[in-house]
Formats: C-alpha cells, structure tokens, sequence
RNA sequence: GGUGCCAUAGCUCAGUUGGUAGAGCAAUGGACUGAAAAUCCAUGUGUCCCCGGUUCGAUUCCUGGUGGCACCA
C-alpha cells in the first residue's frame, strides 16, 4: 500500500479536531495541524487549539512550535511538513494533516513555487510608500516592472501589488516568472475529505464556543500578549478585537459579538476556498462511519 | 372592558403630499502563490400585519379585525 496522507479540511468550528483525532486512533497514527495561529506558542484559547485530552489521545505536530514573533509562512510550513511526513511514512502508512488555513493546506498538497523569501526592508519600504503616497505609484511601478503580473493582479489589494512588487525589485527578475501556474508531485497520496454543517448550526457553535473561550479566560491570555499586538501572529481574529476591548474603544459585549461576527466570516471564506478544490470528498462531521467507509475503499 | 399610539428587510428603524420602498447593523456571493484567522472585490434579500372600502392605482387614506405597548377602568 502507498503511503497516504488523509487531509481533514473544513471552516472554523465544524468539528475537524474530534474527527481527525479519532481517524488518528483508528489508523494508529499522528496528526499535523495546518492552522497557522495555533502554530505559535500561547495562543490556545483564542485558536480554539486542541485540547490537553486529545493532545495526548495522539501525537500532534505544529501546535505551539513556533514563537510568536517568528515570522512565518506557508512556504515556510510546506517545508517543515514535507520533512516531517519523510520521517512519519518510515513508522506509518497513513497520516492525518488538518486544519483550517487554506493556504498552507494547499502549500502541502499542491505546493507553491519557489521564490526567495521577501527581504523585509524592501517590504518596510513599499509599506512606507503606500501609506504615504497610496496604491497608484506603485502600481504603476508593477505596470512597468512586471506588466503580466499586473494583468491579472487584484489592482485593489496593496499587499499583492506589495509583494509582487518586493519579490521583482530584490530579485531582478519579475515576479510573474516565478509562477509556474503547476502543481507539484508529491511522494505520497493525498485523499482528501471536507467536514460542513448546515450554515446555521455552523455559526450556533461559532457563537458558543466564542462564549466558551471568554469564560476559559481568553482575557487574561490576551493581556499577556499586549506588548506584542503589532506582530502579525496576533492581528488574528479574538486576539485584535479583544485589544480593543482592552484600549477601552467598546465594551465585552461588543468584543464578544465582534469575534462571532468574524469568525463567521472567516468560516465562509474557507468554505469559500475548499469549495473550488474538486478533489474533496464532503461530510458530516456526526457521519464517522461513512469517512471511515469512504477511506476504507480509497485505501484498499 | 375603554381610549390612545404602533405594525415596513433577519434586527433597529426611516419613507412614500396615493404611482409596489431604503439606511445602519446582521447576511450573501467571489478572488486568492512566502502576512492567508491576512488582504481585497461585489451584492438589498420585502405578501410594507390581515379582510374589505374609496381610487385608474393603496404599503400610504377610510371601516373592521389581529398582535404589541401605554394610560384609564
């Protein structure tokens, strides 16, 4: 049998942890998180991270390996995970990888191109400009530097026009010609599942567990992280909006309702992502028998 | 029981001197290649409480209901 990776994709609170925990003990494997905020370390009740009991149900890796002020990626992760799943396929046939973060699924499952990473000063820079000069001067600078890019870029998102742009000018070369548009072999096989509810029952438990992470005391967890909020692993749903709580901009209530509000939003933007990706099987969360009947004839 | 006020989008409400309606919030759809829980784009969803009447035409005016609120009993 060929070494499989069994994917659990799905938005925000559907249920993916319990799932994925029990296809880990069924097929006496481990777990690699794709979420790119339950990554760091500290950040637990706000990420909704596993808990302690299926923690130590089965192995999990990328929960709390990273600190906070690294800076991190999807290509970064893509790496990571393909080293690690070179050394789990030597003890297991199968592993589970889930998570919610669309992009570093894709990164493991479909790969990104290779490109240096953006040096940071040539990022602080454009930053600098945008701010103070707006979108237009650097896009024209695209126009010129990188017009195949600047076809089919977003013209309204700056942190794609940033990027494209901080990639063209440290490399010389544009930063279309980098983009191969192809998907990348992987030495194992990929059998993908996704988990959904219906919408409303979906955000009931964002709802709830919104609720739930205030009362496991979310706000203490926050106030340990004040004088890190400008790094980008905090500008994250229920840690910015409890920021603000905290500067006095609105009460509790108004935080709660905020990170519901955001989180369903979040939840549809991934379902909007995995919806496109035609390689995944869909399920209930509750159906354990029909993901255990469909992996059972994928695998045999 | 009587009198008054109210009933319009999921919610809170505006409005139409009679020509089937619009704000905020919520919501919905989409994009996505090293920040991705990020970043960005688009969209008004409606038995205007119900039955009648007047009118060319009623969500709007009138009768009567129903429901809510307030006051008087």
């Amino acid at each position: 049998m060929q070494n499989t990776l069994i994917v659990v994709a799905g938005p925000t609170a559907v249920g993916k942890t319990e799932t994925a925990v029990r296809l880990a003990e069924h097929y006496k494997t481990n777990i690699v998180s794709a979420d790119s905020r339950q990554i760091y370390k500290g950040l637990v009740i706000g990420t909704a991270s596993p808990e302690k009991e299926y923690l130590n149900r089965v192995p999990h890796h990328f929960i709390e390996s990273k600190s906070i002020a690294d800076s991190y990626n999807a290509s970064a992760y893509e790496t990571d995970v393909l080293n690690l799943l070179a050394s789990l396929f030597k003890k297991h046939r199968t592993v589970v990888l889930t998570g919610g973060s669309m992009m570093y699924i894709d990164a493991v499952t479909k790969g990104i191109d290779d490109m240096p990473d953006a040096d940071l000063e040539i990022r602080q820079a454009l930053m600098d400009r945008f701010k103070k000069e707006g979108l237009e001067p650097l896009r024209i600078q695209l126009k010129s530097m990188d017009p195949d890019f600047y076809a089919k870029v977003d013209l309204k998102n700056h942190s794609r026009i940033i990027h494209a742009l901080e990639i063209t000018i440290q490399t010389g070369k544009p930063y279309s010609s980098f983009l191969t548009n192809k998907e990348k072999e992987r030495p194992f096989r990929i059998i993908k599942i996704g988990l959904n509810r219906d919408r409303e029952e979906l955000y009931d438990r964002i709802n709830q567990r919104v609720v739930q992470m205030i009362e496991e005391g979310l706000e203490e967890e926050v106030k340990m992280f004040l004088e890190y909020r400008h790094l980008n692993s905090l500008n994250t749903v229920g840690y910015k909006e409890m920021f603000a709580y905290l500067d006095g901009e609105y009460n509790l209530d108004r935080a709660i309702e905020l990170i519901q509000r955001n989180s369903r939003r979040y939840a549809k933007k991934q379902l909007t992502w995995f919806k496109r990706d035609k390689d995944i099987t869909w399920f209930h969360p509750d159906d354990m028998n029909g993901i255990l009947f469909y992996l059972g004839n994928e695998l045999s």
